[in-house]
DNA sequence: TTTTACAGTATCCTTTTGGGTACTACGTAC
DNA sequence: GTACGTAGTACCCAAAAGGATACTGTAAAA
């Protein structure tokens, strides 16, 4: 083990969370990473999970977890085509930091009545910012 | 309490997970709020610890954190002029996700010997992954 | 016989993000 | 009287990310 351990950068990424947050970086990764650690799916499986994906782009962000290791990609050479997406032993290490994000996520994002704008809890302290204080 | 949570969102963001990545997305925010949750700090002394940052870019990414209320600004009228940046109580709910993303980043990013490489402990099944089994 | 499902590619275009450089004002130190 | 430190803006440009649309091939179903 010779390399230096991302801790001991200083210049570039600067910090383990900027470390981590570069492979979760990409508009469809959270998401796909959070579906995928309940379970094995399909490409078109995962695309109805994620209504707004355009296929490039579902393609294109599992390419990436793949090629980082956290995801694994099965062909079955069947027709019609069969793949199967799964997380790794080494993608589901980041468990935790799915569900802390997830975690935040829940108690302090809201979203506008608009439906596509997000809002955060703070503005005229709602729940779970008035259960800090409890 | 009348807006939808989070996760009762089917659209966009999807999943809380994404929710939460939007405000911590931009290339900087990451080591920002990794340095600010150790304390208050001044203009340039962040600048300091992001040696590669340009004063524009630290400009804007804090003018985000600040707009989403997770960082506080204060301008203290004197000259040279003194502006110090803060977690406000809203970010530092943000606590545990940032340790969850640098605890993770710490056992299983690593950093070629080139220096400007990330890679993931996977290949070869480095420490931390070893661990995983034991 | 046409359509559907599957798992993609290829091509092009727009938007967003990030970076470079120069400039500001003010007071103090040299 | 020139330079320095502070905390920025303004303007322009390059690169990256994301999105729209059309296309592929095979087998089974309608």
């Amino acid at each position: 083990m010779s390399l230096p351990r991302a801790k001991l950068v200083k210049n570039f990424p600067g910090c383990p969370v900027e470390a981590t947050l570069t492979y979760l970086d990409g508009k469809w990764k959270g998401v796909i990473l959070f579906h995928l650690m309940e379970g094995t799916l399909r490409f078109n499986e995962l695309r109805r999970k994620l209504p707004a994906v355009t296929q490039r782009m579902l393609t294109k962000q599992l390419r990436e977890l793949e090629e980082c290791g956290l995801v694994s990609r099965t062909v079955y050479p069947v027709v019609p085509p069969r793949v199967e997406y799964a997380m790794t032993p080494l993608g589901m290490t980041l468990k935790p930091v799915i569900q802390a994000l997830a975690a935040w996520g829940d108690d302090y994002v809201f979203c506008s009545p608009e439906g596509r704008e997000l809002r955060l809890a703070s503005d005229g302290l709602r729940a779970p910012v008035a259960a800090l204080e409890a």
